[in-house]
DNA sequence: GACCAAATATGGTCTGACCATACACCCGGC
DNA sequence: GCCGGGTGTATGGTCAGACCATATTTGGTC
């Protein structure tokens, strides 16, 4: 029945530990990069290496390396040389439009609430824009200019996303702007719906010239106005 | 030097497969959520079962599930019965959380840019419990009394913690309630040197009933104001 | 020096085993 | 019939060891 082993320690004491071993691995990790002062675009150890060192199976310690992936902190990459291995990387971006995404598919998070915290960001962000000045103008009326090209409903959503993360962009902050992202991607296909079932895109593109138009005035009150109508039109209670 | 094996199936044809074999599963349980109408609370097939379903190996399905559970999207319990076995739940909490420690851990986000959204989100969610007027007046009245009653940092901290969090759920928002818990959990050990630094807890609380007390008089403004020069005081810049 | 083949290091996948846990089931005692 | 305990079993968690695919490094040949 049972085939002679014997290679197993059966947990050396219960020292408490009640973490699963792949834990273990990521609180490992994680101690490395606090302390250790490891940074974007350093690399970790190998699987192999790194399963040696903390006594535990390559299994375990991709299992840890799986979550930091999903968590977008680790990039890993195939092949030798000094780009292969899993590298630090900072993309929250995709884990933020995944955790979106799921908890929208199943109803733990309405339409609504995503609408209203997009809302919530780019009146703050259009407010700041409008105060810092205008760094962001620039690219806002090269998507204006874009959008007003565009054939399909998909390329139109594309430099519309492209218009409002350079106004998110243009507050300074880079969680607002990672949310934002998140946000836009994550409802993406609501939006190329949207924009077909307005038919015609003319008025939200007057939106976009008011914004743009506020922002360059540095009127930040009509820039939150502006912002406000937009959403509401594009987005109807 | 090499054992002979001969059960592999050597990838049966190019076809434009570039995805690996854990993303594969993934997308397959996406797909269940999204159209098979499962929903929170619903247990997903065993991890071999799924293994033989999907004709991958066990360890790949283990990697996939590991990132859904870092996205908070499913937890596994092990043993029998009716709550064994990965069950769909909703936790984007801890996954945040995660997120912004090791973003701020690898310093790709600064601690200004975490005080600045949770300051967004908290003027934004005052004003709107203040319209709402209070259905977190009770909970917002018991952690100030919690407060003063607390023995140390920590304490003062967990109570704080409630008191604002009750503020953001005030929101009727559980996304922005969401970010506001992880903002919270990733910088609550700043906040207790912030409270040590202070020495004193008096403004802090004074803060605390002006914010009470606007959002009980339905005073928008007043709760915006209130809010804001609290933090300037808590995290000053 | 340039080019090509072999060695090698990396992540990705698979198999098959064992362990720990917690419920399900059955069987005996009452 | 009911209850209590022992056993069966399904579950996730872990491990070991192999092979595969990929990309660089290395070294040899012309």
């Amino acid at each position: 029945m049972s085939v002679v082993d014997g290679h197993r320690e059966p947990r050396r004491a219960p020292e408490g530990a009640r973490t699963r071993a792949f834990e273990e691995v990521l609180d490992r990790i994680e101690e490395r990069i606090a302390a250790g002062g490891l940074t974007v675009g350093d690399r970790l150890p190998g699987e192999r290496q790194l399963a040696e060192e903390l006594r535990v199976s390559r299994s375990s310690v991709r299992e840890a390396l799986r979550a930091l992936a999903t968590l977008g902190v680790v990039s890993s990459q195939v092949g030798r040389g000094p780009d292969a291995g899993a590298v630090l990387t900072s993309r929250p971006d995709s884990a933020l439009t995944e955790l979106l995404r799921l908890n929208l598919s199943l109803s733990t998070l309405t339409m609504r609430e995503v609408v209203d915290t997009r809302l919530m960001i780019e009146q703050w962000a259009a407010a700041r824009a409008a105060g810092d000045g205008g760094a962001a103008l620039g690219e806002m009326a090269e998507a204006v200019a874009a959008m007003d090209a565009a054939a399909t409903p998909e390329e139109f959503v594309a430099h519309d996303i492209a218009f409002h993360m350079a106004l998110a962009a243009a507050s300074g902050n880079r969680l607002t702007s990672a949310i934002m992202r998140a946000l836009r991607d994550a409802v993406r296909h609501y939006a190329i719906d949207a924009v077909l079932r307005l038919g015609d895109t003319a008025d939200l593109q007057a939106d976009h010239r008011r914004i743009l138009d506020a922002v360059r005035d540095r009127d930040a009150e009509a820039a939150t106005a502006a912002v406000t109508e937009h959403l509401a039109r594009a987005y109807p209670g």
